[in-house]
DNA sequence: TGACGTGTCAAACAAATGTTTGAATCTTGT
DNA sequence: ACAAGATTCAAACATTTGTTTGACACGTCA
């Protein structure tokens, strides 16, 4: 009779192989994206067999909305969109919280770090997830940004003027992902993105955008 | 004796075997990227025997190199950094410059429309070719914003401020291109980015950040 | 005309990949 | 202990892909 230890190390059992093919997929996805990724190689990392995936999620694309649908949904609990502040918070704090919450979720680290590099080759290759993922996670997250910058230039979330800013938002954050290979190459001495880094790079991103957003408010006066 | 025109219609001449294929690869690269990309369909559009790739590039990786090479000159050569203006010009000017050439760069339309796709795909996911293509290419025109930047907010190119501050010009022109199967989803009635939507982009981007920099000046008096 | 170099071709090759299959093993409940 | 359902396994299958190969066609030059 072998101890619980030993069973663990020797064979996943339960839902146990299931999980354990969910964080490897991710890694595999972020890494390779989703057509080149091979359900070998998620197996191997898994410890699982090949069939593993067929018989838990059906097949390879079905893994994918999963882990897509799992990932999104953990950074959300880990960093919240507006990482607690209440509605009534002034608008410019609210715009610290969401800039910063979005910049943590693309930027974690530990066992959910491929979570940022899978969004970015989401958006650059889409698959058929994307349209649940898009209306579950990311079109609230448009509707409150638009809510945050609407307040700051009193107009409604819709004005056009109000998405375009919006837009001038979120493009400087999602920005450092995207074009990392980039600037690993322009700038190798940057430091890595740490808490600390982040938390400067939100700053400036705040600051910059409301600096912005402030000279649109008088000019439509 | 067949006509010119006939010839031309059933079989490709001398450097045109090499041209076409040039020209299919941008296309088959930036729809599928180069893994996924494959020789057989590049040939199939370029009118060409499979083993015409490897006869005049050497193998596919040498055929992506040249093409990434090919449609930035292409692109540069269209649309310069500056689109003609002088150095002597004031730096709001040439910001504006800046950022409406990148854009147009992004979104050319006709034979190089591709252009913008595939670089967006090779920021994701870079390949052998991203280093001679950041400093024959990027680097230059990472120096040239520097210095706009600079210029405007009377520091050094090299100033942290002014890196931060290029980041986010630079990344309300690249977002547009990165995020744009997610914006379809969130806004389908977006009118097409043709040259009216570009400059009005342009000009928003110019606007915004323009007005942020300023503040910047003012802030470090 | 013959030699040489360039360019094209179809077939072959070796490797990789997601899915399927039937057998074996494990777990749970009576 | 046995039955039933769940889970895992190795092998097989069918398809795809970049590269190679040797033959052929074409153009140029002496």
């Amino acid at each position: 009779m072998r101890s619980k230890s030993e069973i663990e190390a020797v064979a996943p059992s339960h839902d146990e192989t299931r999980q354990l093919l969910l964080e490897a997929a991710g890694e595999v996805f972020a890494e390779a994206g989703f057509r080149n990724a091979t359900v070998r190689e998620i197996c191997r990392r898994a410890g699982a067999n090949i069939a593993a995936v067929n018989y838990h999620f059906g097949d390879k694309e079905q893994l994918y909305s999963e882990v897509l649908r799992y990932s999104h949904g953990k950074m959300l609990e880990k960093y919240p969109a507006l990482l607690g502040l209440p509605a009534e918070a002034p608008p410019e704090k609210k715009l610290h919280a969401f800039v910063l919450s979005l910049l943590l979720r693309i930027f974690d680290t530990g066992p959910t770090s491929w979570h940022g590099r899978l969004m970015a080759r989401e958006m650059i290759e889409p698959t058929a997830a994307l349209d649940s993922l898009v209306e579950e996670r990311i079109r609230p997250m448009s509707i409150q940004l638009g809510q945050i910058v609407g307040e700051i230039l009193n107009r409604p979330p819709t004005d056009e003027g109000v998405r375009m800013c919006a837009f001038s938002v979120v493009s400087q954050c999602t920005f450092y992902k995207h074009c990392s290979p980039v600037m690993e190459r322009l700038f190798p001495k940057q430091p890595d993105m740490d808490p600390v880094a982040i938390g400067h790079i939100a700053d400036h991103v705040t600051k910059f955008s409301l600096a912005a957003l402030k000279s649109f408010v008088e000019k439509k006066r």
